[in-house]
DNA sequence: TTCACCTGTTGCAAATACTAAACATATTCC
DNA sequence: GGAATATGTTTAGTATTTGCAACAGGTGAA
């Protein structure tokens, strides 16, 4: 049911030759809260574990790392996808966070006008997408295409690119990349 | 300082549209404890934290996954290698944690007439290794050879594999292998 | 306006995490 | 053997979190 923090942190704290109380020293805690911790009797609070983590030391996020993978959510409702920017270019994403996730999935919307920037996106990893409405100008090396409805691209996102809205009505498309980079 | 809970829990409430209201009910709290901490006058215990998370969702290890990576360090001194397995088969690991890690380095010490086992390893993955000292049986496919002090291994983790100490002594291995499998 | 309902914040009481010190049990050293 | 040191556990008291309920501001409908 609940995590098992007790046994994680005595496992942790085996693992690196300390005792308790040399570790409690380390962190600034007593050796009774971490004994009571490690027993499982008490709920530590995040701030005393976040201190006595870091007399291991490891962060939060290491130590909550071990635990089973929740369930993930398969399906998202269209209010779901959470909002990322809320500027002129708006990216809504599918799924709650990239967490432990290898696929960026968005909706993007941009308003007529709105524009990447004049310096060109460089990154790893590769993207892709497909254009829902409006006109979308697509700057790839020196390449530069307009794409309309149905109208597509995919490259290296190492390769300098740029995306721009063109035309009188907001654009819409449907994208993906991989490694996530928001 | 210290983590910023409860600007991250209100971000994260917030981009879900739940109220604090909405989000206690869920999580089985109070809304007042939900607005102590998201203003940070209060140091919630992980089980509190936790149930709310729940309530999103969202697990620990994503929630701290936004924490400014610890610096990690560099350099490790021979005792700090932490031991994985104490059996016949011993691993000393570099390296803490393989949170965030793509690589795992061992140094591998393989008892007189020990082995990895009768059915064959198999997983994803590459992995390679030299032997430093003893004689190394090392399986791969159908493939058998041993391996004195200097030879050397590398193969596709998938391919079926195994490994024998033979001979009188003790056989010592550094090793790698990516994604970490432990 | 006034009512109803939503929002987040804030006293007060009860539950509990944390500290300090004592306790119990091994292990080492002379 | 016996003292000294180290280990983890437990007890009593203090500090703090948490729940309950009241409070204050905002929005929309009648």
């Amino acid at each position: 049911m609940s995590v098992d923090i007790g046994n994680r942190l005595r496992h942790l704290r085996m693992t690196h030759n300390l005792s308790q109380r040399e570790l409690a020293k380390r962190a600034g805690v007593t050796n009774s809260t971490i004994s009571l911790i490690e027993s499982n009797s008490s709920n530590p609070s995040v701030g005393a574990l976040k201190r006595i983590l870091d007399g291991i030391p490891i962060g939060l996020a290491e130590f909550f790392a071990f635990e089973p993978e929740r369930p993930r959510k398969a399906f998202y409702a269209a209010e779901e996808l959470v909002e990322i920017g809320k500027g002129a270019i708006s990216y809504r994403q599918v799924g709650d966070s990239l967490f432990g996730r290898s696929l960026q999935i968005l909706k993007e919307c941009y308003q007529p006008g709105s524009d990447t920037g004049k310096v060109p996106l460089v990154h790893e990893g590769e993207e892709g997408g497909i254009v829902l409405s409006g006109r979308l100008e697509v700057t790839v090396d020196d390449e530069r295409r307009i794409l309309g409805p149905g109208d597509a691209y995919y490259f290296e996102s190492r390769r300098p690119h740029r995306f721009r809205c063109v035309g009188p009505v907001a654009c819409e498309v449907i994208s993906a990349c991989t490694p996530p980079t928001f």
